[in-house]
DNA sequence: ATAGATGCAAATTGTTTGCGGAACT
DNA sequence: AGTTCCGCAAACAATTTGCATCTAT
């Protein structure tokens, strides 16, 4: 286990709040991608006084120090996950919405190696994968 | 060249109304990747009587058909392009927001070994890099 | 003739913000 | 005490939609 979100805040100097506890929390307990609805609805579950806008403002915060990502699939909002321990990209089931976490190397440097080419130094990227499950699989 | 957006549209069986045809025309000549508002901007230019909304309607109709492809950079607004001739990706330069196409076989054919290894049929994909230009490039 | 398209304005959706009061250091 | 945070409601930006009216087929 890697250090908690609560812990990682205190290391980034933010006042660690009732609200923002209860949102690390529920971010902490989350192992899907949820958006910030449906991490508001998580975060009511625990402590109904935390309003929604607290909620966008502190994923905002924790995502502007690295402490969790945005991901976008393309459905208009945005998803949070906890900073990841190790890269990794997504893979995206069309017919559930079911979200696979994958990591390979290859990949990873071959963007590298492409970038390069093209004169630029790679910051970031994003891959998402979108598939069908394969029967009997 | 490849059949006109318009001939596609005939193809496929829309009707070809007057304000289709200038967006179809304003999609044609954009060789970046607008925006709603930007290309209905260009539209207005050729033809200062269709609406924004029948730009939304016609770009959601476009794309269902694959005649245009939407595009995601993470700005919170879509962006379009002509349905590509041959699929590429997109490299976005962060400090000057150009982007530039890329088309690389070994990257495409890896997505889909690692959709498979996952026990998916691959259907769609997203890769977007963000770079920073090397000096001197 | 008729199903489908359009313009306009109003509605929705996801997200951000101004403000007065409350909480952490 | 002072700065930062919070809840609430209003504000925003991007996109969609209801409706009465046109238009391509």
């Amino acid at each position: 286990m890697i250090a908690s979100i609560a812990e990682r805040c205190i290391d980034k100097g933010l006042k660690m709040t009732g609200p923002r506890k209860v949102i690390a929390k529920a971010l902490s307990q989350s192992d899907d991608h949820p958006n910030a609805d449906t991490l508001f609805q998580r975060v009511q579950a625990l402590d109904a006084s935390v309003s929604l806008a607290t909620v966008y403002r502190t994923l905002k915060l924790f995502e502007e120090r690295d402490i969790i990502a945005k991901l976008d699939f393309g459905d208009g909002r945005s998803r949070f996950e906890q900073a990841p321990r190790e890269h990794h990209d997504h893979l995206i089931d069309v017919q559930t919405g079911e979200v696979i976490e994958f990591q390979n190397d290859k990949i990873e440097q071959l963007q590298k190696e492409i970038a390069t080419e093209l004169g630029y130094e790679l910051t970031d990227h994003r891959l998402e994968l979108f598939g069908r499950k394969i029967e009997g699989k």
